[in-house]
DNA sequence: AGGCCTTCTGTAATCGATTACGGAATCGAT
DNA sequence: ATCGATTCCGTAATCGATTACAGAAGGCCT
């Protein structure tokens, strides 16, 4: 618990050579074998460790990445944290974490505060992009990845799920499984997610050929158990499908449950087919078919994208999509087979 | 994009005024209403940001908070990671989190490199507490939280899960349930919760005068839904309990799959009971009865022991309990009322 | 008016590393 | 032996804040 530690005048004093040496030394600089063993052997016996602030203060730089997501207890999340900081530590770099709540202020209050340095960028995925984001975004003096879709004037590596891409693949199942009318649970659609899988939807469902019925399409208050649960009532007391898409995970499994409950066979008398393809799908009675839309490779794709800035802060600005993957379970199945898709 | 952030020098200028002048505005210390007039106006004219190494190099403070798991992606850890993360900003402390995958020699080296002093303090949740860790912590120059059990001679502040208490109680219920024959699907004897676990499961079985028979007993190779279906099969293969307990959630969610496949019903057949309640135990057919041990509580425990002894070094050394709470759904259910117990 | 106390302020030292710069030593070639 | 080119090394400046210390200014009392 003490606190002195030895600094590098002790250990040059220590080992009979300058400060400069040691620094040298400890950085894999050139010097003779005589002194390189010298210092090392000072600093091991005194059990020397650079102050990361000192080093810090003199070549700007952290060593540090920030993440910013509304929750870090979302599984969609918690997956690209995983890969981030997997990714992170390979390359000699930690990880921050931060709930922003979703709150744009909380946001724009982190994105000013690491202004101060402590980070050397910052992997972000906004719930809602809006004006006040993209101006704090264009005049931040670090780099950013945005995991997510911004404009195309604001320059900034931006990784993004195919979203549009999975409904299509998640109405083509249900098509080719016989289904026509396809209601859709889905989340607040003045999120990112939300909006974009509505459109989605809406077009898919013209270009397929399903019921375009209104009444087939209800909005939950969040993407939350409890709000699908409200939502799929509300459905069902307008009409009954012959299958459901989720926004997510959670709304399909409430989803589910809301059916089992009004005696409906799943999938018999209503497929069920859900997004983001979380650990919940392989679980659920009877299991659930669902889109992975590929957080994990979306964090892993970020925090790349990130650390190659880092090292070229000049290089061309980097938009990936990452494709989605179909994985299919119980749910959806009217006797044909399980399996993967892209 | 630039990098020539306007430092303490020039905001002094700025403002007419001497460096000392602006620290002290700017940390609150008494300064004259013009001063501090001045002083703030031409910090936010500048966009002034103080540099967190300068800062940090002085006052020998990060601001940041150290949470070492085994895996950020566990539900558990996770829940105690969004405690934790909470508890820190609200004292204006950031989290650093990073995976030690269970390592023993990865733990070791972080906290070896926490010494270079970039975070305050740490929490760490090891898997297995050896004798290489105990030696580490009892040298470590920051404070440290540990959630899980430390010998009484090592004195540093944790915070431990009651498992012990959440057997008996699960084993309790199953006994109420009429339950005699009570299986036990555990993971790795050779980890801090499966040895515990084990432990208590011996002992309360005896006290209740449950059926001792060693057949009962099962280990998986680890935590996870994989192994947790090769063990519930093994149990099978000898014989077939009139209750399950599993050593966490995903291996009683493997087990009941198990159990359904074989033609078992839950739980008029086998009543089955897992353990920590995650998000899973909600979303299962039947809903799984599972025995919480306050992960999300155990977070904020031991964020609030970290921040005190920081703000206190010299108090106490504190061991503080979380107590289980079981939550009762329907697979562990014949007949009696569903809800919580303590 | 003089002396003492209080309140503010500015100068300069400090935290602990990295690194520009110039000097010393060594080596080889002539 | 001399010269230049290389290597290595040490001194001191530097990064950007905080803060000890001392001086200046103002107020109050006798």
């Amino acid at each position: 618990m003490t606190t002195d530690r030895p600094t590098v005048a002790r250990v040059a004093r220590h080992a009979g050579v300058s400060v400069a040496s040691v620094s040298r030394v400890l950085n894999g600089l050139p010097a003779s074998p005589e002194t390189r063993e010298a210092v090392e052997r000072a600093a091991a016996e005194l059990g020397y460790r650079p102050n990361a602030f000192a080093r810090g203060l003199k070549v700007r730089r952290s060593q540090q990445l920030a993440l910013a997501v509304a929750d870090v207890g979302n599984p969609v999340y918690v997956e690209m944290m995983r890969a981030i900081e997997d990714e992170a530590r390979i390359r000699g770099y930690r990880l921050l974490v931060s709930s922003t709540g979703g709150r744009i202020d909380d946001t724009l209050a982190l994105l000013d505060s690491l202004g101060h340095g402590y980070a050397d960028g910052l992997v972000l995925s906004p719930v809602r992009v809006e004006p006040a984001l993209l101006d704090a975004l264009r005049g931040a003096t670090y780099p950013v990845v945005v995991i997510g879709t911004v404009p195309t004037d604001v320059r900034i590596d931006n990784v993004r799920a195919n979203s549009a891409g999975g409904v299509r693949m998640a109405l083509e199942h249900l098509h080719d499984n016989g289904c026509r009318r396809v209601a859709f649970v889905n989340g607040p659609a003045d999120t990112v997610p939300g909006s974009a899988r509505r459109r989605a939807f809406e077009r898919n469902v013209r270009a397929l050929g399903l019921d375009p019925d209104e009444s087939l399409r209800v909005e939950a208050g969040d993407f939350t158990l409890a709000e699908g649960r409200k939502a799929a009532e509300a459905l069902l007391a307008r009409t009954v499908p012959d299958a459901v898409l989720g926004g997510n995970d959670l709304l399909a499994i409430a989803t589910m449950q809301v059916l089992s409950e009004h005696d409906l066979r799943i999938p018999e008398d209503v497929a069920v087919v859900g997004m983001d393809d979380t650990e919940l799908a392989g679980v659920t009675t009877p299991t659930l078919t669902s889109v992975g839309l590929g957080a994990l490779e979306r964090g892993r794709t970020a925090a790349r994208l990130l650390l190659d800035r880092l090292e070229d802060p000049e290089r061309e600005v980097q938009r990936v999509t990452v494709q989605p993957r179909m994985t299919v379970r119980r749910s959806s199945l009217r006797g044909a087979t399980a399996g993967e898709a892209r």
